[in-house]
RNA sequence: CGGGGUGUAGCGCAGUUGGUAGCGCGCUACGUUCGGGACGUAGAGGCCGCAAGUUCGAGUCUUGUCACCCCGACCA
């Protein structure tokens, strides 16, 4: 078996390219630190817009769209946004080309250049609000609930497939409230909506909590998020959903009357989850064989492979399995029958497996004789043979069931690799030479945290929400603290 | 923007003291194969990143330049 993929262990993120390329995800483009996401990628992402599309519009969503420029001046009006976002801006000054009086091909013309330049949105909370402006004018015309899949660009200085692309793919839910509670309870919903996402689609168990004012979003009040473990013991913020106050409003002038006829700011949320997704589900499963995808999110779940010689092999074990395929498909199974005869099963045997295939049914001119086939799961590698008869049945049940264990594993792997520090050098003994999670205390000062950072390259992923109260020990300080936060290094 | 590295066939690479271009994979055709990435035979495919220089002669030496990759800085 000749496997090209970089062992994990070896070197972790070597993996995470082969993984990438070799399952055919996707790769860099001509244009630097963009991505092109490929057909097999892109499948999957589609399946993750899907299931999250769902979600939203059944928490009373809508869909809409708003334009990928945003006027510089929109951008400075919130002065904490503009701060966070000013450094990665993709910017249009020019609006024309014209033929190189020197000689050779075209240069921008000067003539053509923009009064005001157009910033390529690196999120669009400035453009929307300029547009909630005219939407709403009464409490009746309140909550706006709009979601938005879009692309964003932020000119970040290194990239990683998937993991921060300069380009990138996401969905923006951006919402407008009457009180703040209900501002905050919208927040705060949604980010349950991406932890029920990400723990029964993409089977990752997620740690819900809130930002420190130093990780906070630019803009926001209060930054809520779900943090992963990644299998190098590495964090990765799954989701972000903001509770941005009145500050937009404010920036934007989105006033409304309320029942009482007076004049108030709207209360803002926004959320947002990207294609970062994708590398979040890649380093959660995957083994040194190759991607592993969750049933629920594999754009195919069962592959069946006949191993056939001529035309008349192939058609007797058609006879066998397209009835069975007939059964899955009314089950909603996504079956593909591969019935290509330029490739050896065994050649297919590995591609479906670095694809990430969960589940392979092998059927030959044996099976036939023994009414039987050899199911494959892609998560344990394990192969059994099984009877023909119900085999949808046992499918069925074998996808949830991989569902489910790739769940288990992921947290079993993750409450393992969370432990607790009470001493500076325990800290970083912990991050240097175990991995995961570090609960630990802090004396609850952005100096410190900037300080632990500096020194660890250890960063607080969150507050876990209902954190235990057990006064302790800042690990830098020594100054007291209320409770344990989470210490990870992170993507 | 620092530090390091690489540009040679579609992809991955080799190329010695300078002597006129190679290997593996892939691709095409035919045959044998087909239960974990088959094998044989015959082919197709190159401005050696780009530009100057040294030389009788440069993939190889010199200078410049461009691009990409890795490690930092940056990362709501």
């Amino acid at each position: 078996m000749a496997k090209n993929i970089t062992s994990r262990e070896d070197n972790y993120s070597q993996w995470y390219n082969d993984i990438v390329k070799q399952a055919d995800l996707a790769e860099n483009s001509a244009v630097r630190g963009c991505m092109v996401i490929k057909p097999h990628g892109y499948a999957i992402w589609e399946k993750m817009h899907d299931a999250l599309d769902k979600m939203f519009k059944d928490t009373g969503h809508v869909n809409a769209y708003f334009p990928l420029f945003i006027p510089k001046s929109f951008l400075s009006r919130e002065a904490a946004h503009v701060d966070g976002f000013a450094k990665e801006c993709a910017v249009v000054t020019h609006y024309r080309l014209i033929n190189n009086p020197q000689g050779k091909g075209v240069v921008v013309d000067p003539e053509a250049k923009l009064e005001e330049e157009l910033i390529v949105r690196p999120t669009s909370e400035t453009i929307i609000w300029d547009t909630y402006k005219n939407w709403i004018q009464s409490y009746r015309d309140l909550p706006v609930l709009c979601n938005q899949w879009a692309n964003v660009v932020r000119w970040e200085m290194r990239t990683r497939l998937f993991l921060r692309t300069a380009e990138f793919l996401w969905q923006e839910g951006h919402t407008a409230h009457a009180t703040r509670e209900e501002a905050v309870a919208e927040a705060e919903r949604m980010l349950e909506v991406y932890a029920d996402f990400a723990e029964n689609y993409m089977a990752l168990p997620v740690i819900k909590g809130i930002k420190t004012p130093n990780e906070r979003f630019a803009g926001a009040e209060d930054t809520f998020c779900i943090e992963a473990m990644m299998q190098d013991g590495k964090a990765l913020q799954a989701g972000t959903s903001h509770f941005l106050g009145q500050n937009f409003a404010k920036a934007f002038d989105v006033k409304f009357l309320n029942k009482e006829n007076q004049l108030e700011y709207v209360w803002a949320t926004s959320w947002g989850v990207s294609t970062r997704l994708l590398g979040a589900l890649i380093m959660a499963h995957s083994d040194d064989n190759g991607l592993v995808l969750p049933p629920k999110l594999a754009p195919i779940q069962v592959v069946i492979i006949p191993v056939f010689k001529d035309e008349i092999q192939l058609k007797a074990i058609s006879e066998q399995v397209l009835p069975l395929i007939q059964k899955l498909r009314d089950n909603h199974i996504l079956v593909k029958y591969d019935t290509d005869d330029s490739k050896r099963s065994g050649w297919k045997f590995n591609e479906y497996e670095v694809k990430g295939v969960p589940v392979r049914v092998a059927i030959g001119p044996r099976d036939l004789e023994n009414k039987q086939a050899e199911v494959a799961r892609r998560d344990t590698l394990e192969k059994s043979i099984l009877p023909l008869e119900n085999l949808d049945q046992t499918i069925a049940q074998l996808l949830d069931n991989i569902q489910q264990n790739l769940y288990r594993k992921a947290l079993a792997f993750r409450d393992s690799h969370i432990r607790e520090a009470n001493t500076w050098d325990e800290f970083i003994d912990i991050l240097d030479h175990q991995s995961g999670f570090v609960q630990a205390h802090w004396d609850g000062t952005p100096e410190t945290e900037d300080m632990i950072k500096e020194k660890s390259k250890a960063t607080i992923r969150c507050i876990p929400f209902q954190n235990p109260l057990t006064p302790g020990k800042c690990i830098l300080t020594g100054k007291p603290s209320k409770q344990r936060v989470i210490f990870a290094r992170a993507y």
